[in-house]
DNA sequence: GTATGACCTCAAGTAATCTTGAGGTCAACA
DNA sequence: TGTTGACCTCAAGATTACTTGAGGTCATAC
């Protein structure tokens, strides 16, 4: 890019990045970052050229939609969990803080699933898995809770 | 269900289950069984009738589907996990144990994909991540080492 | 002065994972 | 005998998360 490598050429300040610059730093494609603007879980001004400018902020929550993306987290989720925490500025530390600790809850939750579903699998890993009594794999707590009826347990 | 209610009334043996006893017991919908068998990853014969009976060890197949879907990942995952067991019969205790042991590592990685995130948003909370600086949360380390460009990284 | 590349919009397409609907069979129950 | 309920097929629709394509603007590079 012709105007990075020439430095600031067209007096852009440094904190605001165009959207081939966000792609590049976060890995998330052009198209992406439209989409996501679309959906309001990011936002942008736009310069004399009617083209997106990314505050700097706005790259720690694209980052944080790759990172859903990755452990399969909706999107939706995404939005809620960081619904407090403004578009339009640099969040506070505390704003900031308040989210990142709403959502790290969440991934405990997630990991707990895992490895709850590890140590299921690991038993049954155990016993065969033939005898299929007491399964908690096969016997899902949550379903049991729900319910009250018991899948797979005669 | 007047027919289970009444015993075996069909004379149907007790480990052929039809799609509405299968859907009851694993909590998936009929239609989504249905779409299971369509993929591939599960299997049942028809009775005289031309409804579908499943054997009871399809059972365990289901539950890992239920559990690959709670925790995000996709079926195509799965099928090719538990590629090397038997759909026709119950798997010997040894074939379930390999492909068990295989969606253990996954369901390992997984958590430990998450946990690492767990880590790295806990020290964006503590640093309040308004430095951002040397933020592995920003800075994911597959993108780095994938094509040693720094996202993020000034 | 034209070609290129980065950007724009808006609409349509894709993939995964199912659900819903239309139209039909068959056995059991009142 | 008629009606219900569980099952069947096949096609279309729904949702999420995007991508692709058509058609256009503008500034810089050759």
């Amino acid at each position: 890019m012709a105007s990075r490598r020439s430095g600031e050429v067209r007096a852009r300040p440094d904190d605001w990045l165009t959207i081939g610059e966000v792609s590049a730093r976060t890995g998330a494609a052009v198209s992406a970052l439209r989409f996501y603007e679309e959906l309001g879980l990011i936002a942008s001004e736009r310069d004399d050229r009617n083209q997106r400018r990314f505050p700097r902020h706005m790259l720690r929550r694209i980052a944080l939609i790759s990172v859903a993306k990755r452990i399969g987290i909706p999107l939706q989720d995404l939005k809620d969990a960081f619904a407090d925490v403004p578009l339009d500025r640099p969040p506070s530390h505390q704003e900031w803080q308040r989210a990142s600790r709403g959502w790290k809850r969440r991934l405990e939750e997630r990991r707990q699933t895992i490895e709850r579903l590890e140590a299921e699998l690991t038993g049954c890993i155990g016993c065969g898995c033939l005898s299929m009594k007491a399964c908690a794999l096969l016997n899902p707590g949550d379903t049991l809770a729900r319910d009250g009826v018991g899948p797979l347990r005669l």
